[in-house]
DNA sequence: AATGAATGAGAATTCATTCAT
DNA sequence: GATGAATGAATTCTCATTCAT
């Protein structure tokens, strides 16, 4: 027998990111994928059950790289602000570095087929931000509110300032980030 | 007085924020529109031009929508602190009474056919809110940073908190919304 | 809008039942039905939800065809003996004259299809012929055995040698006829 | 003994006959085989050239497992009634005991795909047949009308009664074989 | 204006079979 | 001998759209 290609999949991975980018959810298809991707349409079906199976796993795999990237550098002797100020550095590299990936997680996230996948959130990654939120509460530095709101605060300005990055309406640089990481500790400090 | 086919058009709005809300993109057609609108396929070509059109059409009137509800009660004297706080409180209202408009807008926003069919968003809604933006700064009460960043700070932490209440993690109640205005405020403010 | 056409439907039956008997369940598809019938695929989902839909419906289409002309002719007041050799004749002249009908009939009763679609026999049609039987019974002219046993004797005969007229290694005529009536009315007369 | 040859290409015999119990001709397909079977699709090509070849073998595999079992106790010293009643009950307790076998029998039968595959019946087991019925037509205890058709009332009571009991409508025991073997005596006797 | 009929193009997926080990 | 990988061809069925009324 043939051994599996982990490129198979890996370029199929890619196909369908890519395309997901430029025509987006209501027009991708198997066939067009697999064109992409240098495969037979069939060949897609012996990695994946089928479509659904291979969004769901190729969302989990890019979610993961995300949440390493984001929690690179963070361990439980990371002073508070210096931990937000690196978490949303992580966040500007990662989204900068892979326009793709990020815009994927964009779209999926915002589509009905998230919540029809059962794709819970709280796993790994988030309890380790939750707790690094909760420590800075028990401390003081924190405002007393929801953790997701206050990762909200780092999250979004970091995100959408991408995006008017790539839209090309700003550039977003070290001073950019300077200032809306600036912005949001005022937003979640106590 | 509405006549039949202002009935007809808002019929197949309704069934097709409603589909793309509960399936997605992927997976909405006409055909199912035009079920759910109880019309026949070929009506919704007496309305609109194609898909893409309908698309568009029902984008730019929720996009209006949700824009007018926004800037209520804001004028050239409104005071800054308290514009914002209205525009925020606004945004909450619209959001929370139209969770399919709303979700709708996310969906479609970050979905490449938004560029594809070049929606410019500099119209005539945006160009108030930056007009107000601008007057906060030039009152030095708000950062000198990007005008849409000043914005951002104001959006997502309104529909982000939208979302979680959706989920069923949270309540977005008035002092939910009185937290988040007062960290707005923190982060935009000079 | 236009007129649906009762010939499409009975094109896309016509076109089934031949290559049925041509290539068999295993084989046809829905294209190649549409080709036969010169309709697009897509037309026979205007006249028929699905695959088995359509099969079902040809399948009792068929079968009353049938069941009508098997009773041709019988009612309350006939002789026994003289209805079943009219049954019997009836049944041969319809599977005569509609090879295909029949053959279809004998290939869809002996799949599984048949059992996974519910279609309950203690329909009209045999109703009147165990009716009939009974009638047999109760003037002691037939045997006092389970009624379908009876009908065996009458239907096998008759197709089974409509099958070897078809092979060609008989003719199936109106002495042959004679001599199976003969040979069933001997088996199930009391 | 049997070496592993034998067991894998009776496993695919066996996976085969059940399915097409199941599902039926339009829905087996050799890789459905292969998974019942527990073999890789791949083996099933190890054993047969093809799937044509595979049912065309498995088809005479099983017809001849009927045709022993019909003609066991059978010589040419067995009296004419004795032998007939011998062959019915054979084949009783055949259908009855290989329900599988038998049913896959019936279906294969009525299926075109045994005119493509030229399967002619005119082999050994037939001829012993139609030599045990010409003597018993040369002593004059049988009607003198086509041996098929003598074979017919042996044949069909029988196993239209066995699909009657696998239906639960009646109990195909001892006393309902004695009922149809008298039935079809008297249906073939001079 | 409104619509059911009709369809070519294309969707997701499975097929029988071969390949490489 | 045995098999998992791989695939072109074919499957059922849906799509966006147009036609005819």
């Amino acid at each position: 027998m043939r051994h599996k290609d982990d490129n198979k999949s890996e370029a199929i991975f890619q196909a369908t990111i890519q395309l997901l980018n430029e025509i987006g959810f209501s027009d991708i298809s198997m066939s067009k994928i697999a064109k992409r991707a240098n495969v037979s349409p069939s060949t897609i079906y012996v990695y994946f059950e089928n479509k659904e199976d291979m969004l769901k796993k190729l969302y989990l795999n890019v979610k993961e790289k995300m949440s390493l990237k984001m929690l690179h550098g963070i361990n439980e002797t990371t002073p508070i602000q210096a931990g937000f100020e690196l978490i949303m550095s992580n966040l500007k590299d990662f989204v900068l570095d892979n326009k793709d990936y990020f815009l994927f997680l964009e779209q999926f996230t915002n589509s009905p087929l998230i919540a029809r996948m059962c794709l819970d959130e709280s796993i790994g990654f988030f309890r380790t931000l939750h707790e690094f939120v909760q420590k800075g509460q028990q401390q003081q530095l924190l405002k007393q509110v929801d953790a997701n709101l206050l990762l909200m605060y780092c999250y979004y300005p970091v995100t959408q300032m991408a995006k008017e990055h790539f839209k090309g309406a700003v550039v977003f640089n070290q001073e950019k980030l300077k200032e809306i990481t600036q912005m949001s500790w005022d937003a979640i400090q106590a």
